[in-house]
DNA sequence: GCCGTTTTCGGCCCGACTGTTTTCAGTCG
């Protein structure tokens, strides 16, 4: 972890105890938003600090300044520690039960001194909670479930396995008798990498059709368990525990719904700021302007009966708000609405861009196919050229060649390349960065490749000094066009190298060095935040697969959905480039 | 706690749903 992801891990903290303390609100969700933009940043918190640009960063007032100076200097928080002590630790992990929140927390802790969920448990089963002013029956039950629910649904599912669950519940909607349309909304079609639950959005042939079509739903195949039902929603857990939310609108306001349930809820925050600012109101049945709206009758459940200004479609409604649409991945609160607003926002890396994936293996190391079928697959995707980037020796456990095997297997790569027409096949290797930096081959040996591409998959336990270091060494290297997944971090299982990206950017931007982002899930590494960084430093990136076999190649879409996050275009990213381009800036790097 | 091209004080996004209540508080997304 580095200092960053520390100081957002206690501003978030923060903010929960604030709340379980009943303090302001408003005071919990500006630590919120402190703790996001320390998570999200690539400024290097303690460089800012010394140069006393910390208070530049919106967001960021008098009090965050000072704690965040205090945890530097003295690597905790006076603030912060006086105010954890003050509540149980046990209480925070509360929050994670659905239908509990910090008031009702706040209330048990002080009425039955309930201060973990297994106290809670325990006391709901001994009857304890009867009689608590506020607490009924039907809430002591909805609790109960909720610890339950937390139990069933594994937390956050993987970006991959999410959206397959939820495409084939998406197929199946569409065929309901009663939907008009049906997409995929909320974070999955934000794309991040992982996901909560998932957000379907149906359009209602006939208005009054809800109730049926939410029933059909939840009978399902897929339903492990119903959650909630009625004619504008129904909630279901599915037998992967994945929670699926769908709503049910009037075809009219599908675009309204769409642009309030896709969110993030900081982008819609901000948005219906700025409806405000314009005299409009902005909610998921449309945007209204104010003085048609507060007249109007509302009733719940109904589109509001007054003549909205827009919300048919997504378009008009950014259009209306004088925006250009962002593209639902950029859809964060990180600047895009500013730059829609100047008419500036970027023109998007595509799938069609990509010409060639620069990251594969084979049989020769720990692939399950040949090179001539990897070559054939590629070509299948249209591509104009295919790198082929084995394991170099210290990868034992992936059969990883040694010098005279890979010179061996140079040439077999360059005698297919001959032979099959319609792609290139540049005869690469993926190089083990050793844990000080030294490349796993000589450069005499590297020398013979096409490209080379170099990654660290051992000692990821390093601290951030010595990582650092030691990809800083192999971004210097001559013969290293691309760092593969830089981090080593894996989704869920590792947190990876605790990398200071401001240098490694810039050696990386001079020696024209790439870094990739490594489709492969559960890598996605770079992630969004630290590729868009990249970019904004100069610094060219490379999409690529990592493929282990002919199918493992089609996880370009990943990659280039983790790009379109980080704001890149074609130009940013060398896969776009021609074979001839490509060779040229390898050859760029090279002494002459 | 943070912010300001109407503000250095007074706001801070919005609606649905549920439960415990007779008019509202809490939770959620």
């Amino acid at each position: 972890m580095s200092v960053n992801d520390d100081l957002s891990a206690l501003f978030a903290t923060f903010a929960a105890l604030l709340q379980i303390k009943g303090e302001s609100v408003f005071k919990a969700i500006a630590f919120q938003k402190v703790s996001r933009l320390l998570g999200e940043t690539s400024v290097d918190l303690r460089k800012a600090a010394a140069e006393g640009s910390l208070a530049e960063m919106e967001g960021i007032g008098d009090s965050s300044r000072k704690i965040i100076e205090d945890y530097l200097a003295n690597g905790k928080s006076a603030d912060f520690d006086s105010v954890a002590a003050s509540v149980p630790a046990g209480l925070l992990p509360m929050l994670e039960i659905p239908g509990l929140g910090p008031k009702t927390i706040a209330l048990l802790w002080k009425e039955r001194n309930i201060q973990s969920a297994e106290e809670l448990s325990k006391a709901i089963d001994a009857g304890k909670l009867d009689g608590v002013k506020g607490i009924g029956e039907k809430k002591i039950d909805q609790i109960k479930q909720g610890i339950a629910l937390r139990a069933a649904s594994k937390g956050r599912m993987g970006i991959v396995q999410a959206l397959a669950v939820a495409e084939e519940l998406l197929a199946r909607v569409r065929k309901l008798p009663g939907v008009e349309k049906a997409e995929i909304a909320g974070s999955l079609r934000r794309r991040r990498e992982t996901i909560g639950d998932v957000d379907l959005i149906a359009a209602l042939k006939d208005e009054n059709g809800g109730e049926a079509v939410a029933k059909h739903f939840t009978q399902f195949p897929q339903v492990e368990r119903v959650l909630g039902q009625g004619k504008t929603k129904a909630s279901i857990l599915t037998t992967s525990g994945l929670q699926v939310d769908l709503r049910l609108v009037p075809m009219a306001h599908l675009g309204a719904a769409l642009q309030y349930f896709t969110g993030s809820k900081e982008h819609n925050v901000r948005l219906r700021s700025l409806a405000n600012d314009q005299g409009m109101t902005l909610n998921e049945w449309g945007l209204y302007r104010v003085s048609d709206y507060d007249k109007s009758e509302k009733k719940t459940g109904e589109a509001p009966a007054v003549k909205p200004v827009a919300s048919k479609n997504e378009a008009e409604i950014y259009s209306a708000l004088g925006l250009q649409t962002p593209d639902p991945l950029l859809r964060e609160d990180r600047g895009e609405i500013t730059a829609a607003a100047d008419g500036k926002l970027p023109k998007l890396i595509e799938l069609a861009d990509i010409r060639g994936d620069l990251h594969s293996h084979t049989v020769a190391s720990d692939g399950s196919d040949t090179i001539l079928a990897m070559a054939e697959a590629a070509r299948d995707r249209g591509y104009q050229f295919l790198a082929i980037t084995d394991h170099s020796k210290s990868q034992v456990i992936a059969n990883g060649l040694d010098a005279k095997r890979l010179l061996a297997h140079v040439k077999e790569i360059h005698k297919i390349g001959a032979q099959i027409k319609g792609i290139t096949l540049l005869a690469g290797c993926e190089v083990d960065i050793l844990s000080d930096g030294q490349m796993d081959f000589e450069n005499e040996i590297l020398a013979e490749l096409d490209i080379v591409i170099a990654s660290p998959h051992v000692a990821l336990r390093q601290d951030q000094e010595k990582a650092t270091q030691r990809l800083l060494r192999a971004i210097e290297n001559p013969y290293v066009n691309v760092i593969g997944h830089p981090t080593g971090r894996l989704i869920h299982q590792r947190e990876g190298l605790p990398l200071d990206f401001g240098p490694i950017f810039k050696a990386a931007a001079e020696s024209g060095t790439a870094m990739e982002i490594n489709a492969a899930y559960p890598r996605l590494d770079l992630n969004d935040v630290h590729a868009r960084a990249a970019i904004a430093a100069g610094v060219k990136l490379s999409i690529n697969t990592d493929a282990h076999s002919t199918g493992g190649l089609g996880a370009m879409i990943f990659g280039i959905e983790v790009a379109r996050r980080a704001w890149a275009g074609s130009v940013d990213v060398i896969n776009c480039l021609g074979v001839s381009e490509l060779k040229s800036l390898v050859r760029r790097k090279r002494p002459r």
